[in-house]
DNA sequence: CGCATTTGACCCGCGC
DNA sequence: GCGCGGGTCAAATGCG
């Protein structure tokens, strides 16, 4: 079953680091809109992230990334280069499942060992008709502890949750915290089950 | 019974 | 041209 993620606004925007997963699966969930990403204080690490991840895509253009050092969930996107499109954003986790429940409806296509990890990367597409997006999910190589999950592409459409989110986090940047005028936590929390 | 997942086969690009 | 590694397909299987 998918990580229990409790969608409770203010904890994912206050706490995600000390949660599931679930912020960074949601704005890697492609429906991150790049003003946000160029708009949003993308800290350094890029290179040790890169280094860390050994991702072995042909030199990736780094749009931006974010780090939370004390976490250490990152994210990097890649393509785009200054661009309005992402080609691919990827984050680094620490979950103890990799089913990891974004708000998109995911099939699973395919199951491969890589020859970079012991552990098999799992390839999943968006089930959403007319919509191509993929990610990707692996376990990192050396901190079990994390799950690799990369996106690739862009959603050509929304899902309730993360309308949600959105309205959630307009304005501020995907970060910060609700507003304390905001409609109450409550009204969305319910929708998503631990 | 319908649908998602599983899993080996197949395909394709790339480096040697 | 060949082998390898990574990505996708699709038939079979399992599950709700």
């Amino acid at each position: 079953m998918a990580a229990s993620l409790g969608l409770n606004p203010e904890a994912v925007f206050t706490s995600y680091t000390s949660s599931p997963p679930f912020m960074s699966d949601y704005v890697a969930a492609s429906f991150l809109p790049p003003a946000v990403v160029d708009s949003t204080d993308f800290s350094a690490e890029l290179d040790d992230l890169h280094h860390h991840l050994d991702y072995s895509s042909p030199a990736p253009t780094l749009a931006g990334a974010r780090s939370d050092r004390s976490e250490k969930q990152m994210m990097w996107c890649e393509g785009g280069g200054g661009e309005k499109r992402l080609g691919r954003i990827g984050f680094r986790t620490r979950s103890e499942v990799e089913i990891l429940d974004d708000g998109f409806k995911w099939r699973k296509y395919g199951k491969k060992a890589v020859k970079s990890s012991p552990n098999p990367r799992n390839y999943y597409r968006c089930s959403s008709e007319g919509c191509g997006v993929k990610k990707r999910v692996e376990r990192d190589r050396d901190d079990p502890r994390y799950v690799i999950t990369t996106y690739d592409g862009v959603h050509n459409h929304a899902s309730p949750a993360a309308a949600a989110i959105i309205q959630y986090g307009g304005g501020g940047g995907f970060y910060s915290p609700p507003h304390s005028g905001s409609p109450s936590a409550a009204s969305y929390s319910g929708s998503f089950v631990l």
